[in-house]
DNA sequence: CTGAAAGCGCTAACAA
DNA sequence: TTGTTAGCGCTTTCAG
C-alpha cells in the first residue's frame, strides 16, 4: 500500500482535489458537511500530506535551519530546544546541524538548507559567513546570527555581551585575591573566545600587578581542557597561575579532570577556576564551578522570532539584540 | 533574484533540461565537453538543486528521521552524532527530534517525518509505538528501534542489554560491601529504566541480607535527581541506603548536587553511588562517578546501517543487535 | 550522446 | 461553495 494522495481522498469523498486542498488550508470557506466528509475519507485512507509537493508549490518549506558550533555543548542544545519550541508555536519545525567549528561542515549544512529551501537560517558562524549569507538572502532565505554579532551589521543578531562577560570573570577573580590569571581557550578565530579574552584583558590592564596569560587550545571541549590542565599541572609551582578563566564550561570541566581531580592541586586554594555558560553540569563538577551564565533559552526564542519576522517581511532593518551575562559564584573561586 | 532552476541552467548552457539532470545524476553518460559547459552555467547562476522537486519525483527524501528521548542527555546526543556521520557517508542527512519522554511529541515528530517522506525512522519510543510504526512501514517507511527492543519483534532494533547492565551495577555495589541498596529512577514506563531495575533486582534476590529499595522519579534528569537526593538526605541515618544505583548519569549528578555536595553525606564512605551511560561529565563530577558505559557511537552507526538496508530492501527479516554494557569504576563506589 | 515530454502531489487562480 | 486546471522543478523513459 502506497501513500494516499489528495486525489484518492477526493475520489472517496466525492469532491474535487481543490476542495480537499481547501479543507486542509482554509477550512472556513468549505461547508461543514463537506469538511466532515473529507475528514472521514482522510481518516479511512490515513492520508498524510506530502510536504515536498506542498513546498514545491509554495516555493519554500515550513522548516528553519539552525547551525550550532557544537552538538556536545549543553549551551547550544539549550538554545536549540528553545528555538524548537518557539518555532513549533509558529507552525515551523527546526532542523539542526552542528558544524563542530569546521567551516566545511558549516558550508555543507548551509547547502543542505538551501536545497531544502528552508524559510530561514539561524547560525553561529565559524568564520565570516557574510558573503554566503548575503547570497542566500538574495534568494529569499534570511539569516540571523546567534551568539555572535554581524561583522558588517547587515544581518540581525541575538547574542550575549561576551566582552562584558570576560570582564566580569576577570574582575571576580581579582576581587577574590588572585593576581596571576590564565585564560584557557581557543581557537581565537572563534569570536566568542576572542571577545571573552578581550574583556578579561581590558580589566587586567586596569589593575597594576595583575597579569594575564593566554593558553591556547585547539577546540573548546572537555578533551582539550584536560590537555591544558595537564600542561599547567606539570609546571613548577612558582610558574603556575593562581586562577584560570576557561572560555567555556566544557574546558573548565576538562581542566578539573586532570588538573585538580588527580589531587595534584587544590581548588580553589591553589588555583581558582571560573568557566563560562553555566551549563547544567557546572554545579555538579568535582568542585562546583563558578561560571558566567548566558540566557540560552531567551537567545533561541528571540532568534526564531526575529527570523520569522524577516522571512515574512523581507527588507526589514537588521536588528541586534544584546543580552547581558550574569556571574554565578560557586566553590571553585572561593576567597582564599 | 530568485533561485535558478534546471531550465535556466539548460538555457545558458544551450542544452536541454534532461541533459542538465543527467550531469547531476549520471555524469558518466554525458560527454565531458557538455558536462563542463553545464557546470560553468551552474556556477555562473549559483544554481542550487531544489530538494523538494527532486524528492517529489523520487517519492522519498534523502533524509532519515531520528527521535530521541531527551535532547539534554549527552548519551543521546552522542548517538545522534554517530548517526549523522554514518548517514552522511551514505548520502543522507539526519533530522533529529526530541520527544522528552512525551508521547504527543513523539507522535508529532512521526507525523512530521511522514510528511517529509523520510527514508526511514530511528526511534527510542516512549511507550509502545508498534501500531504507528507498522502503518508507516506499510507505506514504505521502515523503522529501527534504538536503545530498546521491539515488543513483538517485528522491527529491527539496536540496543544494549539493560538487564545485564542493571545486574552489573548491583553486583558491583554488593561486591564493594554495600547491603542496603536503593534504585533511583523513573518513570518505569520507560523500558530502559524498568530493565535496569529488573537486572538489579535479580542480583539482589540471589544475595540474602541485601535489600533493594525503589525510589521513583518523574523523569530521568538532573532536576529530579536533586529532589531524590534531598529526600534521601532528609531521612534518619539508620533509615538511609548505603548505596544508590541511579538509572542514568543525569540522575546521579543531580543526586550528587543535593545529597553530597552540600556536605551532608560523604561519598563513597556513607553512601556509594553508581550511574548509567558514562557520559562525558561523569568523570568530572563532585565525586568522579562510577558508571555503566554504553557504546553510544556504535549504536547510532549500526542503527543507520540497518535502517538503510531495510529501506533499499523492503521485506528484510528484522534484525536485533544487542550490545553489552561495560562497568567503569571510579571514586564514587570505592570500597569502604 | 542529447532532446522532448510526461508526471510526481500540491495550491491558488479562475470559472461555474 | 465547489470544480477545473496550470504549473512549481525535477527525473526518467522514449525517440532521435
Amino acid at each position: 500500500m502506497a501513500s494516499a494522495s489528495v486525489k484518492d481522498v477526493a475520489a472517496l469523498a466525492q469532491v474535487s482535489v481543490g476542495t480537499v486542498s481547501n479543507v486542509l488550508n482554509r477550512p472556513e470557506i468549505v461547508s461543514a458537511e463537506t469538511v466532515e466528509r473529507v475528514h472521514q475519507a482522510m481518516e479511512k485512507l490515513s492520508y498524510v500530506r506530502n510536504e515536498a509537493a506542498r513546498q514545491l508549490r509554495l516555493g519554500h518549506s515550513q522548516a528553519i535551519g539552525l547551525i550550532t558550533l557544537s552538538g556536545a555543548n549543553p549551551f547550544f542544545t539549550d538554545v536549540a530546544t528553545a528555538a524548537e519550541n518557539a518555532a513549533a508555536d509558529a507552525g515551523y519545525s527546526v532542523i539542526v546541524g552542528n558544524s563542530n567549528e569546521r567551516q566545511d561542515r558549516e558550508a555543507g549544512y548551509l547547502n543542505l538548507f538551501e536545497e531544502l529551501r528552508v524559510r530561514g537560517v539561524l547560525l553561529s558562524p565559524v568564520g565570516d559567513a557574510a558573503d554566503r549569507l548575503r547570497r542566500m538572502r538574495d534568494r529569499g532565505i534570511p539569516a540571523v546570527l546567534v551568539d555572535r554579532v554581524s561583522s558588517d551589521s547587515t544581518f540581525s543578531s541575538v547574542s550575549v555581551d561576551d566582552v562584558a562577560g570576560g570582564a566580569m570573570a576577570a574582575e571576580h577573580l581579582i576581587e577574590t585575591g588572585r593576581t596571576r590569571l590564565a585564560f584557557v581557550g581557543g581557537p581565537v578565530a572563534i569570536q566568542q573566545v576572542a571577545d571573552r579574552l578581550a574583556g578579561a584583558r581590558s580589566v587586567v590592564a586596569r589593575h597594576p600587578g595583575v597579569t594575564l596569560e593566554f593558553v591556547d587550545t585547539a577546540a573548546p571541549d572537555v578533551l582539550e581542557g584536560r590537555k591544558a590542565g595537564q600542561a599547567i599541572a606539570d609546571r613548577a609551582p612558582e610558574d603556575r597561575p593562581d586562577a584560570v578563566f576557561a572560555a567555556n564550561d566544557l574546558l573548565a570541566i576538562g581542566l578539573l579532570q586532570t588538573l585538580f581531580s588527580d589531587g595534584k592541586l587544590a581548588v580553589p586554594e591553589e588555583i581558582a577556576l571560573i568557566g563560562y555558560d553555566d551549563i547544567q553540569f557546572a554545579g555538579a563538577s568535582v568542585v562546583p564551578l563558578t561560571s558566567i551564565r548566558q540566557p540560552s533559552h531567551l537567545i533561541g526564542e528571540t532568534a526564531v522570532q526575529i527570523l520569522l519576522e524577516e522571512a515574512e517581511n523581507p527588507g526589514l532593518e537588521p536588528r541586534r539584540v544584546l543580552y547581558q551575562p550574569e556571574l554565578v559564584v560557586r566553590a571553585s573561586t572561593a576567597r582564599r
